[in-house]
DNA sequence: TATGAATGAGCGTTCATTCAT
DNA sequence: GATGAATGAACGCTCATTCAT
């Protein structure tokens, strides 16, 4: 629904709290916001860090990361859309208003995954394309743009049905002959 | 400041209109919000259309692409922040995300850049790595995100200074022997 | 339309003055509203005076009033309905809250009817029924109060098509033998 | 005071409420205002048509009607005002002048006057001299009228201290030979 | 002089927050 | 502690009025 379209009191009564008891949990609405916000990312990601953490080559867990986190937007589609689904559309991108804790926790998120990169080129699975930071940040970022353009257009793309679409770009050469993943 | 964190009243003030000249203007807040954001977006979308419709070489188009974005981010900072990362927090977003105009204009944008990949592989210069339109929401995320990854922590990118980043990830292979633009 | 549904911008547009210039007439929206309203009662109260200070005998001159006023009230239907359609229904009449000036006109039109009452007792052509200032508000709001009545339900009243309506029961007595006048 | 003439904050100020409590109570100004008037009609209303119902000769019943309606006007002198009266001006008025449901009300007690005439003709306790229904709405009328007139300038009329002046026009012939009620 | 763009006080209404119960 | 009625500041917006042209 968005932060600015709920009021406290439609929240007291859905989740059956009275306003004033909300308060004792919440200094302020925005803190009622971040923590929900919070809660709901912390278990989207521990999902994710689970496959990054896993005993596995690279190359797969990066398949594993791609299939998760598709499988994870789509089932979390209200909360995803509440969250990413800002500025959708214009081609900007959703980690824009993250506040400093949830930034943090992305920040996190994006040194695992930036690490799998990294031991992947380390170990001489990766070609050493970009900095494993950029590369972890692009194809993050990469997931939840096409996830929101086929939230709003779901004729446009076929993800998130396959999740193929992003392991192509990311792990075919543009311009080099074809490498199988 | 994002459209929920400024009341017309203050906007009224930085202007220096009264309240109801701006009104003369503009039928509602929402319209007001609405032009601004449209006319900035027109004028940043006029400049990289220029440069995807130009006589060249689908490469070089990319290239320059991708360097006048990385400028026009640069150059429009405030109005990107404003912009991309709606007031402080997660989702204190405009009523409805991006109305739909923004949003055909977002499409029509991709489609422009879509056809630059298009030719390119019908042309036989790019490999067919993905769908010309995946490819081009892609790249413009990730400039995205790039772009405002830069803008909350400068150290953690290169970018924008370097677009090379972004045509490392896009250009090169990444488990392929290299292969230059 | 009520002084309170216009605004005075809609009066310049649809008057062809600008704003300013109604403001060069009129000290302020109320005083233009008070003028306006005292132009059309004078032309209306004008055609009503004629009727009774003509040269007749005293019951000619009500039937004359009676069947003017309700001449004059259809002919003006747009303005009577502005001036007298408030408070509508509800049993209340018209003359509420005219302001002093138009209640002082209201007054000397009562005067001139009661004058006829009084003329016609003096000369024995009229029972003393009652006081003629009386007898005058009385047919006076009689009339007003069908006329509105019809304006919202003209099913209800045949009035104002036939005054007789208002002769009858002001010139018949209701617990005596008939009496023509 | 009127409908456009109080500000939501006055009626809070005055009521010892705050705005929001108000609207708490009612969902709009406009409500309010209805409510109000609503609930003073309803008993008003109701002490009249007791009056009207009980078991008694017709003549008795409009005798008692006048009595009890001149009454009510000078018992709720203040909310008359408020309520004919509306605002200082000739058509300061409600936004849609009383809307339905009062005129409907208005009309229900129409009818319930008029029944009284009706019986009274159909028993020959009256002559008839008009058609009940115009009866009724010439009696109510004219005592609003008297009173509104006495409000403004006692001096005027002795009304409402005597309904006799009511009666004397409604029951006595004005160009009859007298009889008594 | 006549204009109408500009003004800004004031409106009806909302809702984050408080506090007596 | 938990409650939710009450609060009132602040909002988006209107429009009677002014004044530079």
């Amino acid at each position: 629904k968005g932060y600015h379209n709920v009021s406290m009191q439609e929240i007291a009564e859905r989740t059956e709290f009275a306003t004033g008891t909300l308060y004792k949990f919440f200094p302020s609405k925005e803190d009622l916001y971040r923590s929900l916000v919070l809660e709901k990312c912390e278990s989207f990601e521990l999902a994710i860090q689970n496959v990054l953490e896993a005993e596995a080559d690279e190359a797969e867990k990066l398949r594993a990361y791609v299939e998760t986190k598709a499988r994870r937007l789509v089932e979390n589609l209200a909360f995803v859309r509440l969250f990413l689904a800002e500025s959708k559309g214009v081609g900007f991108n959703l980690r824009s208003g993250l506040d400093e804790e949830l930034r943090q926790r992305y920040y996190a998120h994006l040194e695992r995954l930036a690490a799998v990169f990294e031991s992947g080129m380390k170990r001489g699975r990766f070609n050493p394309v970009a900095e494993p930071y950029a590369l972890a940040v692009a194809l993050d970022n990469v997931m939840d743009s096409f996830f929101l353009l086929w939230l709003h257009d779901p004729e446009k793309l076929t993800y998130p049905q396959s999740p193929d679409l992003v392991l192509d770009i990311f792990f075919k050469p543009l311009l080099a002959e074809q490498q199988s993943l």
